[in-house]
DNA sequence: GTCTATAAATGGATAGAC
DNA sequence: GTCTATCCATTTATAGAC
């Protein structure tokens, strides 16, 4: 949309910034970001390069906006996880809302998560992502100080496994309705909490 | 080597292939295999274009020899996994060899992970780690239907969800003797099997 | 908001000398 | 086995007309 408050658009003035963002977004996540040149995006919106430019700045600029939400989303979820009373709905917390984030915003995370640090602009956002990082292996820590994490396990190698299995669900899930949000964020808490294995 | 029961190379007399393949696959995983120029491959190595290229074919091919490194280690560790025995240790068979390639092969795994088909040796390379992957989901099926997984799970996302947990080791597993692999491989059974929750 | 045309740089790869 | 020099396609991005 052009203006903040603005109604849908209508008819076809040709295309707008999200389209463009949205559009961005989707290829860089099929080929690469690299791998992606400004003339596979402006192919696939039906436009001319000059055209794109006027919408953005750059190709890189696409990227950066993506990282941002995909950034912010993240780091709310953690700020209200640790606004949890206990250690435990902490540390469940900060597991169902990066499952949340990931489903809502799945493009965007997987963006983040392919990144290689190869401009100001990625090493800025994978320091961001270290950030989180670091303070969701102190809540896995805590929750293990106080019983609820296996004491045999090392706590900076498990947070790695267990949000290394929540990050990988971005390789798969579509928001086509295949796989239930729900019912998948349950079944990760199942198997991060519980493991495959029933109760002997 | 340059013949095939050769002694190790005396003095300096140049680079040969493997480390062309050697320092390829690092940078690749440094930087992301298409953000990577031969130019960018030389200055590491410290040796012209023309140099290289009479060691390599070309570019593509640095990248197909380590994934065929990599897809060999996981379709001989799936194909012992397969001889064994009993269900349950097919399951914990196909983690540990997997893990265990995962971990000697760090690079070349890394890079088979990352792919997104953007050319013939990639779609090719792709298609063998779906059919790993399928024949891995078979497996999970089977030690569910014998009571050795939940039954609440759907084998399909939990196979997804414990493979997306080992392969995300790559992201930061480094054979520097910090993290021992064994060590490693019964975290990631215990953290599959059992849950990081202890028995309560 | 989109176009044609083009700039300026970099990409992968090769020729041929030493 | 390595070099200098170069080819040619493609890259991101811009100028200026409509």
């Amino acid at each position: 949309m052009t203006s903040a408050a603005g109604p849908a658009r209508r008819g076809r003035p040709g295309h707008d910034r999200a389209d463009i963002i949205r559009a961005g977004v989707q290829i860089f996540n099929e080929q690469g970001y690299e791998a992606t040149s400004v003339s596979d995006l402006t192919g696939r919106l039906g436009l001319t390069k000059s055209a794109l430019y006027h919408h953005v700045d750059s190709k890189e600029q696409i990227l950066q906006i993506a990282l941002e939400d995909a950034l912010g989303g993240l780091e709310e979820a953690l700020a209200d996880a640790l606004a949890r009373p206990t250690a435990g709905e902490r540390l469940t917390g900060i597991i169902q809302g990066a499952v949340r984030v990931l489903t809502e915003r799945q493009p965007q995370v997987t963006l983040l998560l392919r990144l290689r640090g190869n401009s100001e602009i990625e090493s800025a956002a994978l320091a961001r992502r270290r950030s989180f990082d670091h303070t969701v292996a102190k809540l896995v820590r805590e929750a293990q100080s106080e019983g609820l994490v296996r004491a045999e396990l090392d706590a900076g190698v498990a947070t790695r496994l267990i949000f290394g299995m929540i990050n990988s669900v971005v390789e798969w899930y579509r928001s086509d309705g295949a796989v239930d949000p729900e019912l998948l964020c349950d079944e990760i808490l199942t198997v991060s909490l519980k493991g495959l294995a029933p109760r002997d």
